[in-house]
RNA sequence: CGGGGUGUAGCGCAGUCCGGUCUAGCGCGCCUGGUUCGGGACCAGGAGGUCGGAGGUUCAAAUCCUCUCACCCCGACCA
């Protein structure tokens, strides 16, 4: 069927770069590392973005744009940030063809050059909450990249927010992972586990860090977004201090939060098969192509000109009509499949002459004849079901790979089949996640936020522990 | 940075062990013309290559030797 790409049940992570490059996602580039981002794979990118940002205003977030380029001596200011960030840092030392006096960071983050700038922004309550987002590049210098899901630069938005209080700085970090976890299920149609990150897996300046995790259908972990509660620790180091009500000076409280390009990576690993990318409707750019069928050249004038007339009253960029003369039909379908685009309607002359259609959902490959009539309704439907179902069965996947393991050997023996396993691990105890790792190669992923109350022995050393954890091999 | 692999036309590969038949070949794609068109069409003609790079051995190198670079996969670091 599908040229050339690798069968899952082959080579997972070869299928998986199959798919990305033949469906014309991104590619490589001249340096190390780095992806172009080509029209199909940016175009997800892009839905993305629309409706994240949406929601960030809709939370009452605003834009704001600060630079790439990070005195070094920034980053220094915050120790755990440094100790977290300083190995993978991109310097720039030279400029305008001399060497700089204090080299620049490339931003790996944006958490101090914001703050610095909001200690000139901040001097009372009345200036509180400020609630920032920003979209942007960032560059971390990776031993191993990996198309979308790690390249030295990647694109992201970081919001950044100030509080009065740590209560609030803690509502919205908490409402943030929450948006998160609405736009993976409700967009992407990708389950999600919500919780918080363990000390050894949060964020380097973070008090905690709270997570969406997903399952890829390897069984493999995928951290997809992630948002911190800073405390006062960036406040501290850049000193931004506003006067409360009770007229005394105090440090501000401070959350961020992102996600990146990384989502588009694990939509593929989600949803995608062995024909190609498969897009949720509601990230498909463009969710409806017209596959017209013809012999003659009346034929072409025909049937073109009906899947015109059946595409009036649909925005412009809801549908595309495949009109090139140098591809038979089955060509194009198998184009299109690759390319993951959500439903192709067949048109042609037969179609014509009964008055309908056929429709062909991506994600099933179930085709069915639709009366022109009928067709508007029937492909909004088709494409709410769609997204539904596709939610629906990563879901099922999820919960199918789910599994509660009581005794390290067995959990030593499994993990690496992939699958999330709800264990009792002592992660107050950083030697415990870190023999873990040693031993599994796997981390604790997330303290699941609904993690019942539950008692058991660690399973690696025997402490008591009140509920489970959720442990995975991870991208 | 370790371990494995691959670099030959846009893509996928053969040729490399055992130097000469390679003035480098095949499939796909591309260009021209025609016939086709309901699941990746067919025929005919054509364009396209510093064989990853540098050095060496030789009468002769895609092929042997040395060095080097890039990329991919598997680990150690991470969104």
């Amino acid at each position: 069927m599908s040229k050339g790409i690798t069968k899952r049940s082959d080579d997972y992570s070869q299928w998986y770069l199959d798919v990305v490059l033949k469906a014309e996602m991104a590619d490589y580039s001249p340096v190390r590392g780095c992806m172009v981002i080509r029209p199909t794979g940016y175009g997800i990118w892009e839905k993305i973005q629309q409706q994240l940002d949406r929601m960030f205003k809709e939370t009452g977030h605003v834009n704001a744009y600060f630079p790439m380029f990070i005195p070094e001596s920034f980053l220094q200011k915050e120790a755990e940030h440094v100790e977290g960030f300083a190995p993978e840092c991109a310097m720039v030392t030279h400029g305008g063809g001399k060497k700089l006096e204090e080299p620049l960071a490339i931003r790996p983050t944006s958490e101090t050059i914001i703050w610095s700038t909001y200690k000139n922004w901040i001097s009372s309550h009345r200036d509180l909450p400020l609630l920032i987002n920003q979209w942007a590049n960032v560059c971390r210098w990776e031993m191993r990249t990996r198309l979308f899901l790690r390249t030295t630069e990647f694109l992201w938005q970081e919001g950044h927010t100030a509080h009065a209080t740590h209560e609030e700085a803690e509502e919205e970090t908490f409402k943030m992972v929450n948006v998160y976890r609405d736009f993976a299920e409700n967009y992407m149609a990708m389950p999600v586990l919500v919780g918080r990150k363990t000390e050894a897996e949060k964020f380097a300046g973070a008090e905690h860090t709270y997570c969406i995790e997903a399952m890829m259908q390897d069984g493999k972990a995928l951290q997809a977004g992630t948002s911190h509660h800073l405390g006062q620790k960036f406040a501290q180091a850049f000193d931004v201090k506003f006067q409360d009500k009770d007229g005394e000076l105090k440090y501000v409280q401070a959350s961020s939060w992102g996600v990146s390009t990384r989502l588009v990576g694990g939509m593929v690993m989600t949803h995608s098969d062995d024909n190609g990318l498969v897009v949720p409707p509601r990230l498909a750019p463009t969710p409806v192509v017209f596959v017209p069928i013809y012999r003659k050249d009346e034929e072409r004038a025909l049937v073109l000109e009906k899947a015109e007339a059946l595409a009036a009253g649909w925005d412009k960029l809801f549908y595309k009509i495949d009109d090139r003369d140098q591809y038979k039909p089955g060509y194009k379908f198998a184009e299109w499949e690759l390319k993951g685009i959500p439903v192709r309607i067949e048109i042609g002359p037969r179609d014509v002459a009964s008055d309908s259609v056929v429709v062909v959902r991506r994600d099933t490959g179930e085709k069915e004849s639709v009366s022109a009539e009928a067709l508007h309704g029937h492909v909004e439907t088709l494409l709410e079901n769609m997204q539904a179902d596709m939610f629906a069965r990563a879901k099922k996947r999820m919960e199918e790979n789910t599994f509660t393991v009581d005794s390290y050997e067995e959990y030593k023996e499994r993990v690496a089949d992939g699958g999330f396993y709800r264990v009792f691990l002592d992660h107050a105890n950083p030697e415990v996640e870190q023999q873990m790792q040693e031993d599994t190669r796997s981390t604790i992923r997330c303290i699941p936020f609904d993690a019942p109350e539950e008692s058991g022995p660690c399973m690696i050393t025997g402490a008591p522990c009140s509920y489970r954890v959720v442990a995975a091999q991870s991208y």
